[in-house]
DNA sequence: GAAATAAGTCAACATGGCTGACATAAAATC
DNA sequence: GATTTTATGTCAGCCATGTTGACTTATTTC
């Protein structure tokens, strides 16, 4: 057997800091995404369904460009599981009224029960992590979170004391 | 257009806490694959090829048993992404001393290159966040993260005055 | 000797990415 | 006012990666 308990072959202590700041990011999202999947799955949607209605919760009256940028992917992929949304009423869709091209994409009451309810599997585990860790943890965790992401996304996470 | 650039729509503070810790996973992970994903596309591989040679490099002799319950996916999943590794002679297998069941896994020179050159852009990301944001934000971001993280998983990350 | 375990295989299916081509309406520009 | 650009949508097909279910083989454990 594979020394996993008794944990990695020996490696400089820098290559090992950075290995295990690979694996928290692999397994805090493995078990991160695990619970919302597992919900969505009985109603026959995934987990692209739940992205789109998280930041669309996030954000109403986002436009589908805007959508585009934050999730990274073709509007052929958006598309499809969009279009699911909106079929099943958990998405509304009104034009634009500076510019009459864009659809505005907000939720339904049933939307918003369908985050509410996707998400608070997620929320309660960042509570409990949050919790347990303490402020000083927190703020450090915002901080090496935020160098991770791309410079362009950073100002949306505005610093503590301007919330 | 939605208020992105301003900001999100007014919440309980808690509720935005909670918010901007999603929000932080989900960007970080996005931001965390895609260089690795950009190259893998060019090698005809994809992430599930990358998880595989990550954790053989990281547990040199990793049962497939294992694998299986690091990477939380079906042995069939794995065994399409195994035998393309095994087949391109990225990963060996031996069979096991004291089981003979088992097939040790293992990386050849070439999948060592293979990892080291997909996970270098991960590592460089890793280590300019935590320069960028020092010891302490570091153990912060740890703590945080293990937090995220299924309780039966924490033992994979030994405290820093054991390492 | 029987049962459990480690590993593998075949088949079929779903999800969610992708590309390319093309269409429509509205806005912006020349 | 005509042209170009932009926002959005659609059709078709492909690929990667997850799933379930059924079944096999070799080996270990009871």
């Amino acid at each position: 057997m594979a020394d996993i308990k008794s944990g990695p072959n020996p490696l400089f202590l820098r290559e090992e800091d950075l290995r295990q700041g690979i694996e928290l990011l692999f397994y805090a999202y493995r078990d991160f995404t695990a619970e919302p999947d597992a919900m969505l799955a009985k109603i026959g949607l995934g987990r692209a369904h739940h992205r789109v209605v998280y930041f669309v919760g996030r954000y109403p009256g986002i436009t589908v460009t805007e959508l585009l940028g934050i999730l990274q992917i073709t509007k052929q992929s958006l598309s499809r599981v969009l279009s699911d949304l909106v079929d099943q009423e958990y998405i509304a869709q009104r034009p634009g009224t500076k510019d009459r091209r864009q659809r505005l994409l907000t939720l339904t009451d049933k939307g918003v029960d369908l985050e509410r309810s996707l998400s608070d599997a997620q929320r309660a585990r960042i509570a409990s992590a949050y919790r347990a860790a303490g402020a000083a943890a927190v703020e450090g965790f915002r901080t090496v979170m935020l160098g991770i992401i791309d410079a362009e996304d950073r100002a949306k996470f505005p610093p503590p004391g301007k919330r």
